[in-house]
DNA sequence: GGAGTGACCTTGG
DNA sequence: GCCAAGGCCACTC
């Protein structure tokens, strides 16, 4: 694939963006599809992702648990937050059923 | 150019 | 079903 190491982190987030509205995708579904070999370079190309790319729904990429990473407490009560906005329900052990809201 | 780091995934107990 | 350990690759210093 493209030499262009750049190029990794613009196909993420190419794919974070196309998440529709009400949906979540994984590390590891985004790392497939973007042609990664490591979903660990998802999670820190989001971690790079800086304020100013406000119209990237980090929040909808979860890990493979359906379950919110614990980078810090407050960015996981967040992101928590805007799925709930988005109609998003967690279960019980406040996991995301991707039967139902997988991309 | 080498070592450290990371918002993960898979496997085994 | 849950917890712990190893391994993976790209980025930064």
């Amino acid at each position: 694939m493209p030499a262009k190491p750049f190029d990794t982190f613009k196909r993420i987030f190419t794919l974070v963006s196309a998440i529709p509205y009400g949906r979540v995708s994984t590390y590891g579904q985004i790392a497939d599809m973007a042609s990664i070999y490591s979903a660990r370079i998802v999670g820190f190309a989001l971690a790079s992702l800086k304020e100013s790319h406000g119209d990237i729904p980090w929040h909808r990429v979860v890990n493979i648990n359906g379950e919110i990473s614990p980078r810090s407490l407050d960015q996981m009560l967040i992101q928590k937050e805007l799925l709930v906005s988005e109609g998003i329900k967690f279960s019980k052990k406040g996991r995301i059923d991707f039967s139902i809201y997988g991309w």
